[in-house]
DNA sequence: ATATCCAAACTGGTTAACCAATTTACCAAA
DNA sequence: TTTGGTAAATTGGTTAACCAGTTTGGATAT
């Protein structure tokens, strides 16, 4: 376990130290935007480095949008400027693991817009995907288990509705760290997982209206409970008022 | 360059295929959170495919954070419910690129509430860094220079002091799409320039000031420019009024 | 002098062999 | 039966060889 750790940082410091290296050798050699990186090879002959390494260096850049890969031919630097390239890369070599509170007002903040859109763009068949995931939420609440996953479920099915397609990828990316980070088995019990389920249905129906302003104000009922629980006292295991 | 795009689709079914067969996988034997699955030589084998491919899949699914894979050991199902991961898994199979006008929304709603942390948050260093983001920016905009890129690294100096490192992440992905659907190289002219320049400095004195309010308020009011260029009428070289 | 063409070198992508660490299975000793 | 240790098998990660296009540079014909 605790060479797990060891492991992964120890990766995750080769990989930053070839970005680094990637960095200081378009800096130095003023390369921009459209230009060739070295190839592969010299790079890793260059930094020491195996060809995979570098890859998957590359492969981060590429996926941040700095650069871009065409097969048999280079690696080149994206049409965004020296200047804002740099100053990205610091970022990215800066940004760590997500902290639990940053988590989720993030969370909140695009569900009370992806909400409102939802209500508003939702098909036929997004209602339908929505019902079917309050629905599922419902037996488990009502049984007294375990329902964290069904109750993101339920939201990432409005965030697939909102038809913003950034929005839902981003909701894509934040919601796994969200489930783990609440997964210890947290279940409510009588009025409160009435009141739950009420606030689900709420939230359903305003959509289901096609309200999108009402939609907004369920939502935000229903994430004041959730704000109470983050920031209030310590987390409880069952939540009873 | 048609070769190009052909190879990544392709690259991007076979990609989501191994992806979709990994859900069927798990689905099939029934595989719950913490199980070890097959290794990447027999799921290689048994897909006939590469084993660099389902290490990617395997890798694209470990990013969404819906697997975990432990050195010397294997990749296991991560701490979240069946459920969930199919509903993501499927989602994740129908994301597709990001359109242009959900980039922005999104972009707007997230720096309207960065604005108000930064000047919440900010510290000294922090300001320094906005500070010269913004020296940069004018010296290009004066010399009526395209400064697309200085523009987001003051946007992106900001959101590095709002303190919150999810969203700060999410402004890093999603800003250099935005850079590069701006690139053709647009530049304001006189009085625009000016304008666009106070706008900024007002942003900057708000988050010097620490008034979270009128930070807001400035960035809406930059914000609304933004959103007549995107959806007025067809996108110009030059903006004159 | 210029345009055309072809082969050799170079490219990122792919595949297969290799490595070190971990897990597993088994056997001997208590 | 339980325990300890050891060696073989299995694992994800790494490296190096290979492949199919692309680019390039110069030889050749016009």
């Amino acid at each position: 376990m605790k060479l797990e750790i060891l492991t992964k940082n120890e990766n995750r410091e080769i990989e930053d130290e070839i970005i680094s290296k990637i960095r200081d050798l378009i800096n130095y050699k003023n390369l921009e935007p459209g230009d060739k990186l070295p190839a592969e090879r010299v790079l890793s002959e260059k930094f020491g480095v195996s060809r995979s390494s570098v890859r998957s260096a590359i492969q981060k850049l590429e996926f941040y949008g700095i650069l871009y890969s065409k097969p048999q031919s280079g690696t080149f630097i994206s049409n965004i400027g020296q200047i804002a390239m740099n100053g990205m890369i610091e970022d990215i070599l800066s940004l760590g693991e997500h902290d639990f509170k940053s988590l989720v007002e993030t969370r909140i903040l695009l569900e009370l817009k992806i909400v409102k859109m939802a209500a508003l763009r939702r098909t036929e068949e997004d209602l339908e995907r929505i019902r079917q995931a309050l629905s599922a939420y419902k037996v488990k609440m009502i049984n007294g288990e375990p329902c964290v996953e069904e109750d993101l479920l339920f939201h990432l099915a409005i965030a697939s509705a909102c038809k913003n397609t950034t929005m839902n990828t981003l909701m894509l990316l934040i919601t796994p760290e969200i489930i783990v980070a609440y997964q210890e088995d947290r279940v409510c019990e009588g009025d409160v997982a009435l009141a739950q389920i009420k606030q689900h249905e709420d939230i359903y129906m305003a959509i289901r209206d096609q309200d999108p302003q009402l939609a907004k104000e369920k939502m935000k009922l229903h994430f004041t409970k959730l704000y109470d629980y983050i920031y209030g006292e310590n987390r409880k295991k069952v939540i009873k008022g």
